[in-house]
Parts: C-alpha cells; sequence; structure tokens
DNA sequence: TATGAATGAGTTTTCATTCAT
DNA sequence: AATGAATGAAAACTCATTCAT
C-alpha cells in the first residue's frame, strides 16, 4: 500500500514538475515574441494581438501565462537585463589585468546588445515611465557599482591613479557604452570593433592607467 | 482709383502680416503649453485635451494652428534641441582657453536640463520611434561635430594629444552630459557642481590636456 | 462701453444656458433610449451599442454625455422612481375620502408601470446588485412612510382600525401591487381593473374600514 | 455462453445503475456548489471558474455533468423551488385549523428563505430574463393553487367569507411573503416572528376569518 | 478664427466553452 | 471520466481627429 501511495505521490510530483517547465517554455515563447514585437514598435505601438500572432497562439492564450501587458513588457526587460549582469561578470572574470578586463566589459556590453538589438530598443524606451526608469535604473546601479569597485581595487594596487570619484567613473564608462548601442539603432554606428578599442583607451587614458 | 486699391492692397498686406504674427505668436503659446506636459506625461501620456487645457483654448483651436499631435510633438523637440545649440555656442565662445571652453560645454549642457527638466524629458523621450530618434540624432550631430571641430583645433594648437577619431571623443562628451541629465530625472543625482568638475577633468585627461 | 459689456454678458449667458439645455435634452435622448434597451434585454443584456443605436449616435458620443454603463442604468432608474412618486402623491391628494386615497394610489402605481413597461422590467432587474437593491429600496421607503402616514391619520380620525405597525401595512400594500406588475410582465394578468378593486376592498378589509 | 452472456449483461448493467449513481452525486455537488456562488454573485457575477473550484474539480469537469452555464443555473432554482413547494405542503398539513394553516405556509417560506439566503438569492435573481420569469411563475403557480384551494375549502366550510377571486387572494400572500424575504436580503428586516404574526393577523382579517 | 459636439477606429481584457490527452 | 490548456467572440471604454456653426 505504502508503495503504491508513494510510487502515485512521486508520478503526480513528476507531472507537477513536468507541468512547471511546460509554463515556464509557454512564457519564454511568449516572452521571446513579446520582444521582438516591442523592439520593434515600442510598448504602446504593440498590441496584445501582434505579440500572440508572433508567438502562434491565440490572444486569449497569452493571458493565459500573463496577466497583462505590462507584466510582459517587465518580464522581458527584467530578464535581459538580469542576463546581461551575469554575462558581464563572467567575461571580466576571465580577463587577466585591469585593462583586459576593462575591455572585457565594454566588448561585453556592445555585442550583448548587437545581437538582441529588439531587446535594447525595448529597454532604451523604458524612459516610457519614470517609474520603469527607475527599475532599468536599478539594475544599471548593480554594474556600476560593479565596475567602480575594480576601480578602486585597480587603485589600490596601483594600476591606476586615484579617483575623486569611482562611481562618477564608473557612470562615465557606462554612458559612453549607451551611446555607442544608442547609435547603432539608428544605423549612426562605426566599426563597433574600432568603437570598443577606441574607448578602451580613452577611459584608461582618463584614468590614469599605467602599462605594465 | 488706382490710388485706392494701393491702399486697399497695402492695407490687404498689413493685415496678412498682422494675421502671420497672431498664428505665429497661437503656435508658440500651444508649443510652450505641450512642452510643459509632454514633459510631465510623456508622449503617449499626453492628450490632446490636456494640452489644449494648459494653453487655455478649445481642443479644436489647436488644430487650427498644427495638423496633428505629431507635428506638435516635433516642433517642440525641435525648438527645445535648436535652442540649445544656440546657448552652447554663446557660452563656448565666451572662454579662454580649452579647458574652459569644454568646461563651459559641461556646464551650459547641464545647467540647461536642470532648469528646463520640462524639455529635456521630451527630447529624451523622443527615442519613441526610430524616425524621431534620427531626427534627434541630426541635431546631435550638428553638436558632435561642433565639438570634435574644437579637439581637433586643440590638437593643431599642441593644447592636447591627437587623437584616433575627434568625433568619438566628442561623443563620449556627449553621452556622459546625457548620463548625467538623465539620472538627475530620476533623482539618482550628486550636486551637479561637482559632477560637471569630475567630467571635466575626466575628459581633459583622456584628451591628454596639459595645462599651459 | 459698461453697454456693450453688459450685452456680451447677457449673451454669454444666454449661450451658457442654451448649451445646459441641449445638453439635458441629448441626456433625455440617450436616457429615454437606455430604457428601452434596458427594458427589453436587462442591464447585462443590454450593450453600449445598442443604447448609441437606438438614440441614433455614436457610441462615444454616449461617453460624451455619460461616464459610464452604470451611471446610464442609475440614472435611468432614479428618474423613473422619481417621477412616479410625484404622481402618486398628486393623484392621491385628489382623492375625499380614505377609501378614494387607497384606491388612487393603487391606481395610479399600477397605471404607471403599465404604461412604461420598460421601465419597470429595469427597476426590478434592479436586483442586480445589492448596491442597487438598496437605492431601489430608498424610493421605496419614500412611499412606505408616505402610506403609513395615511394610515395612522386615517386611524386617528377613525376610519380604519387600529394597526400593530402602520408600516407593515404599507409594505403589505406595496408588495401587492409588485406582485401584480410584475406578473404584468411576464403576460400572468387578469383585468386590471378588476385587479385594482380586489386589492383595494382586500386592503381596505384587512385595515378594517368602515364605509362612512 | 448464454449464460455468460446474461451474467455480463447484468454485471454491465449493474455497471451502467453504478455510474447513473455517481453521476446523479456528482450533478448534486455541482448544483451544491453553485447555489452558494449564485446566491452569492448572482448570475453574471458567477463565474465557471467560481463553481468549479467551490466543488473542488476542474472547470472543463462541469461541463460533463452540465451543458452550459444557463442549464445549472435552471436546474438549481428548479431544484430549490421544488424543495419548497414539498415543505410548505408537509408544514400545511400538519396543522388543525384554517388560521393554522395560513400561519403555517406563511412561516415555513419565511423561514425557509432565513436558512436559505444563498438559494433565495438565486431565485429572486430569476427574473434576469423573462424566459426564466416564466419558468419561475410556474412554481409559483402550483403553489398558488395550492393556497387558492384551501381558501376555497375555509369558504366552503364557512370559516372565512366568499372571496371574489380566491387566486387573487393566494396571490396578495405570495406577494407579501416576498416582499419580506427581498427586505431580509438588504438587511431593512424588522424582527420575522413579529412580521409573520403580523401578517397572519393582516390576511386573517382581509379574508374575514371568523376565530371558532 | 474659434469651438462644442460628434465619431471612427481601435485596444485591452474577460469568460464560457471546447480540445486533446 | 477528468482536466489543463487553448480560444473565439465579445464588450466597455478611449482618443485623435473632423464637422458645423
Amino acid at each position: 500500500m505504502s508503495t503504491t501511495e508513494t510510487t502515485t505521490a512521486r508520478a503526480r510530483s513528476a507531472d507537477t514538475r513536468k507541468k512547471q517547465i511546460v509554463t515556464e517554455f509557454r512564457r519564454s515563447e511568449i516572452l521571446l515574441a513579446a520582444t521582438k514585437v516591442f523592439g520593434a514598435k515600442g510598448f504602446d505601438g504593440t498590441r496584445m494581438d501582434d505579440i500572440a500572432a508572433e508567438a502562434g497562439m491565440a490572444k486569449a492564450t497569452v493571458y493565459v501565462y500573463f496577466r497583462s501587458k505590462d507584466e510582459i513588457y517587465e518580464e522581458a526587460v527584467e530578464q535581459a537585463l538580469a542576463e546581461l549582469v551575469e554575462l558581464t561578470e563572467q567575461h571580466v572574470k576571465a580577463a587577466q589585468d585591469f585593462a583586459g578586463r576593462v575591455n572585457a566589459f565594454i566588448k561585453v556590453r556592445l555585442s550583448y546588445w548587437k545581437e538582441k538589438q529588439a531587446l535594447y530598443r525595448v529597454i532604451s524606451t523604458v524612459n516610457r515611465e519614470t517609474l520603469s526608469r527607475k527599475r532599468s535604473l536599478k539594475w544599471q546601479k548593480v554594474v556600476v557599482d560593479y565596475l567602480a569597485a575594480m576601480f578602486a581595487e585597480a587603485a589600490v594596487q596601483g594600476e591606476i591613479e586615484p579617483q575623486p570619484s569611482f562611481e562618477a567613473a564608473a557612470w562615465a564608462v557606462m554612458d559612453m557604452i549607451r551611446g555607442i548601442n544608442d547609435r547603432r539603432i539608428v544605423h549612426y554606428e562605426r566599426p563597433s570593433e574600432e568603437e570598443g578599442r577606441f574607448m578602451t583607451e580613452f577611459i584608461l587614458k582618463a584614468l590614469g592607467y599605467r602599462r605594465p
């Protein structure tokens, strides 16, 4: 008896897990579709019909997995930003010295969005509401702190000169990256390789970096 | 007879001119009102009713002077950007040396927004559509070229080191300024005085500026 | 000068009044149409499109005069009830003795709804929500109090026997009237003349009325 | 062979019966749940999800036992009305004389609702549609006829005076009861004991009842 | 010219019901 | 039989824009 029960319980548990996975998959599908459409048409320009069509399901189905258009939007943005933070840390950790770390940081953040222009468009439209802006800044803040810490460490190691504000320097870097990414969207770009290299040099110089 | 006719023509001409002036005045009123509302609520959040109310006239009247909501928006942005370009040039010209010019440039663009947040919000929402983005970039391009030329001149004068790309450097400056202004909107700000000073130093250092 | 101003002011005032009248007229039109449709289809069965079509205008126009479907409903009901209260009092006042007053009361309330069955349907659908029910009861309460007072007065005059509760008796009358009206809607009716006469007798007897 | 077949057939028959019982049980569960929800939220306010949840099964399962929301509603009402008719007859039969029967009738119908407000709410919402109204009236008619017959019998026995219309008198009684119950829902109530006693007296008097 | 009034064309969201397993 | 998932068909409300005076 107990065996049967256990088996049943196990089966049920497996079912539950499978269901969760399917649900998660569906959500991803929708998020992916939404990202494309949001990227192409902006938040207000996007219709729920568009998202559903892109995801290949009925509009009502979308509402099975998400409560509202806003929720989809928020999650799409959140997901992308979290992913980028993760990715950035990975690449930076792999670099050897300070110059390499700065370069890695810049490169990741230029190439990530290059591949996901649609998503970037979404996020840069985050301007939509101050609320969303704040949420977006929250994520930026995480990265800025990370970068500032990197600078501080380098200053301690004597790799760069001491700075009046590591945070301000970090923001400067972030802003330049954003600028390049923005221009890319409007096709005002220059070869990104070159762009990244120039930026790295520019930053290193400003920080008083001494090549070992 | 001919005298009478001429007189009449003159009178008519005067009438026409007066009409034009009135028209221009009305357009300004609307643009001013629109700027406030757009600044506070964003493009999509703004209703034609809001603009009309703010301008103290009926909604239909707005349509006498502008073809559409978009047209109002475009003109409001255009106006703001033109004003800023003008202002920037004035201040920069008044400075003595390169460091002063860079500092003036930064200061103007930081303080302008500080005073006219509504306008800034409008402009930063320009991102709304790629079309508008391009238009916005056109104006930025004017300023970037101006700044790049300033850098080139300084390089020729030996005030700063030669650069691989004056334009890239100029964009870097623009991006930092934009970043600071953006953060200001969301109240993530630090004292702007300090911010401006830090930035000037950061830039000068990156450009290899040698204090005379 | 002052004359001109006065004239202008007067004209403006006249304009305002005219506007109010037009607005009031439009609202009436809509209310009338809504009453028909609500009566035929019930609250939930009625579409805003139906109301607009019945009123011969675009759906959006309805929203110029009313904030929501609920508002239209509430006002339609309110209007009808108020009108009936007014009418009832008029007829009752015109009667000579107690029997006449009771008869008048019953007759008015049977014939009013007979003519406005659509409206009655609306009101009896008031059951829809407890909130609306309460509102409806409020109006009934006014009438019940009126009727109870009438009974009390008659008791004092010795026209009828003293009662344990004038209010309860009044409600009894109201309930019977409601029943008859309800049945009428479903065509379960008997000749209303007879119905009214029977009811009057029934009530008078129950109250111990003594024909003078 | 034929034996086997018979056995099988019997088994099948037993199976079929068991199945029917289970089905009937399931339907009852659903009806019970539906009654609660309909009572609390009204017809339109009730979602199939609510009913399913209350019944502790999946929404789709409900559709295994009922064709539609309407069907559930109709049956819930039907069930409640039938139950009440049954109950009424029982209590009335137990009474000794006419006054007792009238009193029993009123008491049952007042106390039934008091205990099953949810059910009452459902029934009083029957007004929703003329169709339903008619169905509801059908049930009321059964009760009215019953009551009218009771009156006729009493008239024959000389317990009450002859009436111009026994049916009209019966409706009067029904309407008063309904009124009291309605008011109870909206908490406009007075002590029901008193209410019932008053009503009985009122009716008896109107009918010219002579206490033996 | 100025404007009150009118409206066409959406848009998100809801929900009873059906499908597939 | 039981159900999770999917969906078609609405429905209320909004708003930029046009019309008529």
